[in-house]
Parts: structure tokens; sequence; C-alpha cells
DNA sequence: CCGTCTTGGTAGCATGTTGCAACCAGGCCT
DNA sequence: AGGCCTGGTTGCAACATGCTACCAAGACGG
């Protein structure tokens, strides 16, 4: 076959993850969603995104457990699209990626969409890889523990 | 045209970076870098990934900087792939996603591959997303601060 | 209800991208 | 010199993406 290959049999949690969420759209989906965004429509005009590629996205974040399909808030009888927990709890993925793109493809004062604090409206914590005991841990203080798969 | 949308010029920092990793081998192919990778045959093993798809990944991350090119570290005439600092600061994000897998797809007792601390063998502490003054926050108590794009 | 607008899609097509397999050049090794 | 390893490139078939057009059901004013 010449399918995209899938690694959601692989034993690294990083490339069952890569391959649950799908795509780049789909992190930008869930990334408005964290944002407000609960409507087709909402989701199509802040992507640009094309109608039927978002219905693809959409339905396979639905099977994957990370958005849920509700019915509308506002009694109307559309849908909506929420994260349920699973698709909460990708908010640590989405706020690395902010600050590595803040950090990296930003010129010092060029404007861009950032993420605040509600309560004091000011920009976050960078985020620390932290030991158990709570160090802060660089690539070089950790190593993969590898895991043979069974037969 | 119908070439992939791209979002480099994206006000957002979550779709640049998203845009410069470029597609989710490019990710594993980080992964691998952060787990000891260096040459070409490492990646290509590691990851069963056509060599051309290789090649071309290879190219992009190192014209996006995120690996260097470099003669190899054992005298032999072949090049080494290694993780600039900007590739290098792509740690949490590689660490969020696998947390996240960890916790989502893989049953109870089923064997992974794991990020141990290098001195404990412990696993890592649980990423946390925190405020400027330490609180940690949900992604409830965080909102985006929209800039207009300048025209 | 009746016509019309909005919402949330589907269908068809051109083009781009992916993956496989075959091939190949230059290093390395004896 | 001969043969194997490393690190690619090339060609092709299948699949995915993006665009545009189309469409059905819900909302809504009269």
């Amino acid at each position: 076959m010449v399918t995209r290959t899938r690694f959601d049999d692989s034993d690294c949690p990083v490339a069952r993850s890569v391959d649950a969420i799908g795509d780049w759209w789909s992190l930008l989906i869930v990334r408005d969603a964290f944002d407000g965004s609960r409507r087709f429509g909402e989701f199509q005009r802040s992507l640009g995104v094309a109608k039927n590629i978002l219905t693809a996205r959409l339905r396979t974040l639905v099977e994957g457990g990370v958005l849920a399909s509700v019915p509308a808030s506002d009694g109307s009888a559309y849908r909506e699209y929420v994260l349920t927990p699973k698709g909460e709890a990708l908010f640590p993925v989405i706020v690395a990626l902010r600050q590595w793109g803040e950090e990296n493809f930003f010129a010092p004062g060029e404007p861009h969409s950032e993420l605040v604090d509600r309560r004091q409206g000011r920009p976050l914590r960078a985020l620390e890889v932290l030991s158990e005991d709570g160090r802060r841990l660089t690539p070089e203080d950790t190593t993969v523990h590898k895991v043979a798969r069974p037969e």
C-alpha cells in the first residue's frame, strides 16, 4: 500500500500521539477550541480551511475522542464541537508549541497572538521539564528506557 | 494553487511552529535525535521511513535551523545530523506529546518506551502550565490576547 | 406557510505529496 | 582490485489536499 504510514501500534507514546492527532490542521482546530471556537463555521472562518477538509478533520477528532459533538448551547438545532477531557489534556502540547514559536519565529516586537493568564493578563511562565524530585532537566539529563515489543 | 497551505505568516506562534516542523516525520526525527540518533542510517532504521522522504525531511529541518549537518564524530567522511539550540528547544514539545500519549493511548501495564531522568532512572514529573507567579493554570484560566495583523 | 438567507456540509476534479522499489556514486575495508 | 556499506536520487502509482460548485436542512421575516 501507499497509504500514509500509521504509528498507532508503535511502542513510542510520541508516535501514537502524532498518529492520533492526524495532521497539523487538527492541532490548529484544537488550538481554536481552546480559544473558544465551537461551531463549524467558527473553525472554518478562523482557519480558512476548505470545508471538506474541516469536515474530515472534525470527524477524525471526534472518533479519536479529542472532540465531542454536542447539541448547540444556544438552543438551535445545530451541533457544536467541544474538547473532551482527553482533548483538554493537549493543553501543554499547544502551550509548548506556542512558546517555541514565539521564541523562534518572531522578530523582537513583531505582533503576535499571545496566551495570557486570565486573572492577571500576564503571559505564562515558560514550561519546564522537571525530574520527579523537582530538578530542572535538559535533554542531556534524560534517556529513553527502551522496552522490547512483545512478539 | 493546490499546494499545501502554509502558516509561516500567521500571527499565531502555534501555526508558525507547525509550519516550521513541516510534518510528523520531522517531529519523530527530532525525537530520535533527542534519543541519540545522528546518522542517516540510524534515523532510517529507527523510523522505517523511505529514504527519499527522510532525505527531504532532513533537508528541510537543516534549512529550518532545527538540525545541523556536521562532519561525523567518528572521523569518517560521512555527515551527521545534530540538534541546534533551536532544535533542543523543542524538548518540552516532545515531552508534552509523550506524556499525552502515555496517558491516553496505552492500556495499564502495556509496555512502551519511557523517558527517564538519567540520574535517578525515574520517570519525569508531568508538565505544568504555570502563571507568572506560579499558579497552576487550566485552559479555562487563560485567554488569547488577539493582536491585529498590520495591513 | 412561503421565500430567502445561513449553516453545515458533500461531490468532482486538478495538482501535490507519499511511499515503494530500483538504481547509483562514493567511502571503506581487506 | 573487488565487494560491501552508507547515503542518497529517480520514476512511478496511489493517495491526500485544496478549490469550486452544489445541496439539504434549519432559522427567520412576513
